[in-house]
DNA sequence: TAGTGGTCTAGACCACTTA
DNA sequence: AAGTGGTCTAGACCACTAT
């Protein structure tokens, strides 16, 4: 193998045909989340490029957050995690003054047709049929969050076969475990609104207080949404910083 | 001069030195914003450094958006602007659909002790004077900002001798044009607050209406604090957008 | 046509991690 | 001690911009 098995647009530079090349590895699941790629001195001779080459190629990835180096040891394909997300900005700590991983409760599961909203964000067919589910989320005896959210059934029918009890805190990495869907990143939206009947009886207060409301779209590696969330939860305690240049 | 004029800690690798070089230009204004820098060949004959490291130090503050380069012209430092700022997420259109600086009008201008907030905010001394500005932002007729503007007198003093009228739409090239004050970056935080009874009245909602609050703090190239804003506005018309991964 | 940044090479030596 | 990424060199040629 050398350079002219870079696939690809021959236009392109090297390093960028590398890059595309290390991407659809990652995405494909052939290099795993944890684990470690080649090591440079191991692509420069896959590729025949020279080592300037393959760490500018390295470089990129790194600065899009897919893969960290560490000096000694190797470079490895980044877990996702979602610190930056929106939820994390609300003020979700215990007594102990730390941040925590909300709690969790499934409160409906089933499959539907999705409606208009649904099929624009997860681009499905206008017949395609959905899997929604209703959940809370808690943090000291407190919700916090109600969320809806849908799936297309396509790809997660295998969750209908699970009891909702089993799902655990964090979706993500059951998503993966169960149907094989590997959440890679996302895009919110923050908005502001006052709370409807359903969500003030959820949040606990009183219709018309005001709620934030995050839209979340998630895609995997290559950009396919998989899911479509919409999160209401009490405005009083969201706090978010971002600094600007 | 050559790589040992290169100031900092000799600890560190060559190309963070130049950075530092480079950056210690640009805050205080040597380089200047909108004009170029010296080319790359030069940069390497200046500092005794092969073409490598010279563009692996420029390329770090491309990447932190202090400089931008152009191929074939020449490598340029950035004029700063807030186009991420979370004023750029409130719907402000105008009737064609287009987004619009709003009108601005100053209210109040005065100098005054600065309470606590602002003190911690702008890393002043507990006698230090600041000025005050209450400024009322505008789009089609229609108040959507009220803010409460905080500066050290050392440095703005020159702004008291200025009829308010005068001040324009836009602070940050006024505080350059008179003070010669260069805002670089900005550290905002989001909240979601009722409206008090002041703010009520400045946004023409009923009190107790939910508004956003964006606290901006505005820094030098060199990190200074110049500025401590506090920016309310209604709610209803914010929609904010995040990618994460 | 001259000058700029963009890409690429083929090494060298250093600092850190792991065994 | 062996292997990894981190830094650095000293060029070469290409693509683009200005004149």
């Amino acid at each position: 193998m050398n350079a002219s098995t870079l696939g690809s647009d021959l236009r392109l530079p090297l390093y960028q045909r590398l890059r595309d090349e290390m991407l659809a590895k990652i995405s494909s699941g052939e290099w795993r989340p944890g684990e470690p790629i080649p090591t440079e001195a191991e692509l420069t001779k896959t590729y025949s490029l020279a080592i300037g080459t393959v760490r500018k190629a390295v470089d990129t990835l790194v600065a899009d957050g897919l893969l960290t180096r560490s000096q000694g040891r190797g470079t490895y394909v980044r877990r996702p995690d979602f610190n930056s997300s929106f939820f994390r900005f609300f003020r979700q700590v215990n007594s102990s003054g730390e941040h925590q991983v909300p709690q969790s409760r499934i409160d409906s599961l089933g499959i539907e047709q999705a409606p208009q909203a649904v099929i624009d964000a997860l681009e499905l067919g206008a017949t395609d049929a959905v899997i929604r589910m209703q959940r809370i989320r808690m943090a000291n005896e407190r919700t916090i969050f109600s969320e809806d959210i849908w799936l297309p059934a396509s790809r997660f029918a295998k969750l209908l076969e699970v009891d909702p009890k089993d799902f655990g805190n964090l979706l993500y990495p059951f998503y993966e475990a169960q149907c094989g869907q590997l959440v890679a990143s996302a895009k919110e939206t923050l908005t502001v609104e006052p709370a409807d009947l359903q969500t003030s009886a959820a949040l606990d207060v009183e219709s018309g207080t005001p709620v934030v409301v995050i839209e979340r779209i998630a895609l995997s590696y290559d950009s396919t949404p998989l899911e479509y969330r919409l999160s209401k939860g009490r405005a009083d305690t969201f706090r978010y910083q971002i600094e600007i240049s």
